[in-house]
DNA sequence: AGCCAGGCTCTCG
DNA sequence: CGAGAGCATGGC
């Protein structure tokens, strides 16, 4: 089945799906350059959810179809957090009018948005696999647990892989991670957080009726999960427009480089600064890593 | 070749 | 508490 999912001059398809290409492979999401694959679990059943464009509309294909309107409801969801649908765009271009740095990056990049990881586990286990080492490299190392512990299922001869739920990691022996290269801490970290959403410790589905701070003492106790990982979780999972990874140091380095002639600055005055965005700061910073990231 | 990766934990003062 | 060492290995 088909379905409108947004038109063109709410969001820059290519410009928002281009970081599942620049860093490699990335089983869990592909994505060509014009068509957006993910696999994904729903119900009981495992669905492919495409993206593509047609002339001015972006299009939302799913196989096998959803047999109840309430999974329908629940993908149409995903579609729209992927292409990061509910971010308040038109405002913040307004906001960011007084400001010419980004002033000057909405305008070469009119229509991006942060895609939006709502699988939370998914978000997480993807931090980890990315804390201290070059995301190439991460990239690697996490589509191979894509490939060894997700579901897969195929269509027009290629195979997709849904996301590892926690089930299928609760339990394993690190080690059988730590083949795939991670270090044993992370392979740890990985399984334990799996085993704490198994066994209800951590509720990820209440995460979107709690405030940042709530979610934030709920997880930094856990091991493997600091303000890093918390902070991304909540820009890039769950789309709080106020969350500021400054810890990043890709983020520290755009505002730096933007904002501070490349000065480095500490992480306090980091947190000061980017204040200044209020509910805008989780677009304001996206825009920042894609300009440096362009290169301007 | 050698420095550095989109950090986190643990220890020590 | 705040600073610093250790993790571990690929990319460039």
């Amino acid at each position: 089945m088909q379905q409108k999912i947004a038109t063109t001059d709410l969001v820059n398809f290519e410009h928002t799906l281009w970081r599942f290409q620049v860093f490699g492979e990335d089983a869990a999401n592909y994505f060509d350059g014009e068509l957006f694959r993910k696999a994904i679990h729903v119900g009981e059943d495992l669905h492919i959810l495409s993206l593509f464009k047609d002339s001015s509309e972006i299009l939302m294909e799913l196989e096998p179809s959803p047999k109840t309107k309430l999974d329908l409801k629940q993908l149409v969801g995903i579609a729209k957090d992927i292409l990061g649908l509910n971010f308040p765009l038109k405002a913040f271009y307004e906001f960011a009018k007084p400001d010419p740095i980004l002033l000057n990056l909405t305008s070469k990049f009119t229509g991006l948005r942060p895609t939006l990881t709502p699988n939370l586990f998914e978000a997480l286990v993807t931090s980890i696999t990315a804390q201290q080492i070059n995301l190439r490299f991460a990239f690697t190392v996490r589509s191979r647990i894509v490939k060894k512990y997700g579901e897969s299922i195929e269509m027009d001869g290629r195979k997709y892989y849904a996301f590892p739920t926690p089930h299928r990691l609760a339990g394993i022996t690190p080690d059988t991670l730590k083949k795939l290269q991670l270090t044993a801490m992370k392979s740890e970290y990985i399984v334990g957080i799996a085993e704490a959403i198994t066994n209800g410790e951590v509720k990820l589905a209440a995460f979107p009726g709690l405030a940042n701070d709530e979610i934030a003492d709920i997880l930094l106790p856990i091991r493997g999960i600091g303000r890093w990982t918390v902070d991304w979780l909540l820009a890039r999972g769950l789309g709080r427009g106020d969350a500021a990874p400054v810890g990043d140091l890709g983020v520290r380095k755009a505002i730096q480089h933007f904002y501070f002639s490349g000065e480095k600055i500490s992480e306090e005055e980091l947190r000061k600064f980017t204040s200044r965005w209020g509910d805008f700061a989780n677009l304001a910073i996206h825009y920042l890593l894609k300009g440096l990231m362009a290169g301007i």
